[in-house]
DNA sequence: CGGCAAATCTTGCCAATGTCAACATGATGC
DNA sequence: GCATCATGTTGACATTGGCAAGATTTGCCG
């Protein structure tokens, strides 16, 4: 475990990944808005023009750290994932609540990820890794449906609304906005937001009776 | 239709709704995060200064905005109301279509209203105004649930997921993320859009066949 | 082993920004 | 009329992002 990271030498040694920790923290500290490039360099104790050399400019080291942000974003999901129960419809719940959970955990670096033009949401890493997460996404809909979610309208429909409900949970979350929620108690409290995805992520089209693998599309399509 | 705010007078006459128009259009252009109070001043053609004594800093008059930007928000949705039908359930589906056009048409604005720090959500203002929206989302919901919501848990659980939901679409719909929607015909969209909305919204509890007015609590609360 | 090129980091600089202080100008009320 | 206050301007300063030039180290190649 040595530490040759020493702080008197001229190179760094692995400033790369020390500027995306400083990066981390220093949104974790002061949100998206108040992110400063000179805090993250003062945070890894190196000059202000450092971080030029491995990112080109802040926007450089902020996409960097947004395709990082959903690597993590995904492990969550998948931590959540291997404590449920195996069936499809369990499955898409604990993903939901990792995707939440991961939000609650890190809001900075959600906000960045999801709401924030700071990143350059072109960059093909950046993009390979929100894909990543959005076929996960797609994945989980459709084992839970028993059907390619692409194939019919109810399918695709039932992918939006998946991911805006969760979304919506998460954002209004970690802004303190979602109301009712029971406080303090952690169990009750993920009890009520699993009681919320179940009903409304396997509630049946109008004219059906329940969910669950779901027939064709409803006349008129 | 005179217009006596020459350009060239020393007193604007109403720089404070000038520089809040000037905002709006600085927002609508950079964003939240390229908002600058010197790009206002410059827009309202007044020296970089001027706005210190109306708002008292940037906060201030992202503060105000933020304000009037709630009361243009339920004016929206009061729009899309007058619209629909008058039953109870069709009148929350279209306040929920309203909160998603409103984002749609105001994109920064929506952001700085419910995913930017920049604004003081402490100020009494705005916390009135937020307050307002709030208790319009609840009597919708009340309505449609033929219920006081905060009396049963179903009732606390369906405002929530109510806001979830709508607030996720359209905070996905403002990033271009939400999948599977239809392009260019803005008829089959909404149509999509209501359609998640019905299914969700009215989704009856589990183990229950319909929503309408619920009746009581599930048995074990 | 020597030396040179590239990578890495620093210092110094510039324009833009937010905020403050000091001053100028106009409106209001007595 | 005139004093007072609101409104607006100018100037200054610290902070920030980015660029250029120089310093230090690493690595490669003969």
């Amino acid at each position: 475990m040595a530490r040759p990271t020493a702080k008197d030498r001229y190179h760094h040694g692995d400033l790369r990944a020390a500027l995306l920790d400083a990066a981390e923290a220093e949104l974790r500290a002061h949100g998206v808005e108040g992110f400063t490039l000179r805090g993250c360099a003062r945070r890894a104790e190196v000059s202000h023009a450092a971080p030029a050399h491995h990112f080109g400019d802040a926007r450089g080291l902020l996409t960097a750290l947004a395709a990082i942000g959903y690597t993590r974003f995904l492990a969550t999901q998948a931590r959540h994932k291997q404590g449920a129960t195996p069936d499809a419809q369990a499955q898409l719940v604990a993903a939901g609540l990792g995707y939440i959970d991961f939000a609650r955990a890190n809001p900075a670096l959600f906000r960045l990820i999801f709401a924030s033009d700071r990143p350059d949401h072109d960059n093909p890493a950046l993009c390979a890794a929100a894909r990543a997460a959005f076929d996960q996404l797609v994945g989980d809909v459709a084992a839970a449906l028993g059907d390619g979610p692409q194939a019919s309208a109810q399918g695709r429909a039932m992918v939006a609304s998946t991911w805006a409900l969760v979304h919506g949970m998460a954002d209004l979350l970690i802004t303190g906005r979602l109301p009712y929620l029971p406080q303090g108690d952690a169990a009750q409290e993920e009890a009520m937001l699993r009681e919320i995805l179940v009903r409304c992520l396997f509630a049946p089209p109008p004219g059906q009776t329940r969910a669950a693998p779901l027939a064709a599309s409803p006349p008129g399509t």
